[in-house]
DNA sequence: AAGTGGTCTAGACCACTTA
DNA sequence: AAGTGGTCTAGACCACTTA
């Protein structure tokens, strides 16, 4: 009654079986962010288990940041929009801010098409599904500081068709409405070309410094984004610890 | 009798405190790569605590990457030298070799000295330690792949001293002789120097990729790394979860 | 005062792996 | 056959937090 897995994982042990139960509640958003989830005792008696078990699973989801425990008021989907260390690497506006300079940015360019065949295969699309294109520029303290050139995969994120992303830049918008599942860069230094510099305001042939990011949720592309820094004024920087489970990941 | 904690870290709970001790002796390099670490039975003993207590520590430390569980003939401390998630990310052959192509590497310069300044501010050294200066030159099909410079506190690891590095690079010979704590990462784009020019073959102002990478063992700085990539034909990638404990972390 | 999570115990049975 | 880790139980006491 409390599961639904149709695949026959047999071989899975009771607590990865409710792990993944409760996985796939929070990254199919049938359990939104700030969802109140089954307290430990509710859960032990869904899976007629023990209080240990649950404890298990649900310890573990709050070191992978997917949820907040919370004493006496019961434990929560993470509310994405919180100050996750997530949020401060792919939030622009974090980036800027922590430099000490003014930041805003603007939508350059927002169209609806359906995918070419290069990005049928590279985001794993029917030709059926559609796209959203947006072109975005981040500025610090008046200076282009980022070229952001996004899709975003509209069966997945319908309401991103209807979303201004006045208020909000595409990345921590999708971030605040799209729980993910897992992410894929490839950084790259390139020479700036026609277009890249003028948006950016720098010499064409100078080194800007590429980022590309694919995130998924389970195995539907969320969206792809191009992210283009001046090269010799800007850096990204990552720490990690090897035996910390949720950290600043890499980058 | 078990621990040896001078600081009053009372507020720890039971399992952070074994925690604590069995990284502190796997860091610190007391329990070497390939070390066999207590039994559970024998460290609930030892901790006069129950099985499941242990077993949450050791399995914690599985998941980080520090230990390797084996039934029947009990865990060890993680031999370095084996193809772990973060050696393929560290070593250049691997990069090399994943794209098909035939890998070698020279040392083109090695000094000991004293560190200037500016490098006992980035690195926290006082002036008496010393550092060994490594350039290393690695290349794929034969062609210059990447540029590596190198600082290695030799307090920390004074067996560099005398090692030739000719059988393995710097990079891999250390993840074999220092278990690391921390890592931090700086990447951005360059134009192309006249010295890297030279070593990399690539016109002088050419986009180069950089990753700067700092090590520590505990509070000190093991090394300091400047790894330079000629930027069109090379990038690197990463992928990740943010619902696992330890996967290719980040970059 | 009462609900929740944090931690720990003392067992148990089993699967896996090597001797 | 025997040692080890993998998992789970059914309890317990407590700290924290809000009602």
């Amino acid at each position: 009654m409390a599961t639904m897995n149709i695949r026959p994982e047999v071989s899975l042990s009771l607590h990865q079986r409710i792990l993944k139960d409760i996985e796939d509640n929070i990254l199919t958003g049938r359990w939104p962010p700030g969802y109140k989830i089954p307290s430990e005792q509710a859960l032990t008696e869904q899976y007629a288990c023990s209080r240990m078990t649950v404890n298990k699973v649900v310890t573990q989801l709050a070191r992978a940041g997917l949820v907040l425990r919370r004493r006496k008021t019961g434990s929560i989907v993470m509310p994405q929009n919180s100050q996750s260390a997530i949020l401060e690497i792919y939030d622009i506006r974090h980036e800027v801010e922590a430099l000490g300079l003014d930041y805003h940015f603007d939508i350059q360019d927002r169209t609806v098409r359906s995918p070419t065949k290069a990005e049928q295969d590279a985001l794993s699309l029917s030709s059926r599904r559609r796209l959203l294109q947006l072109s975005c520029l981040h500025y610090a303290g008046g200076e282009p500081f980022c070229l952001e050139e996004r899709l975003i995969n509209l069966s997945v994120v319908p309401q991103a068709e209807s979303e201004s992303f006045r208020e909000l830049a595409p990345g921590p918008w999708l971030l605040q409405h799209v729980p993910w599942n897992a992410a894929e860069h490839r950084i790259a230094a390139e020479a700036a070309d026609d277009a890249t510099s003028k948006y950016l305001s720098v010499p064409k042939g100078a080194p800007v410094l590429l980022v590309e990011r694919q995130t998924w949720r389970l195995d539907e592309t969320v969206t792809r984004v191009r992210l283009t820094y001046p090269g010799a004024q800007h850096a990204l920087t990552a720490r990690f610890t090897p035996t910390q489970s949720l950290n600043p990941l890499g980058m």
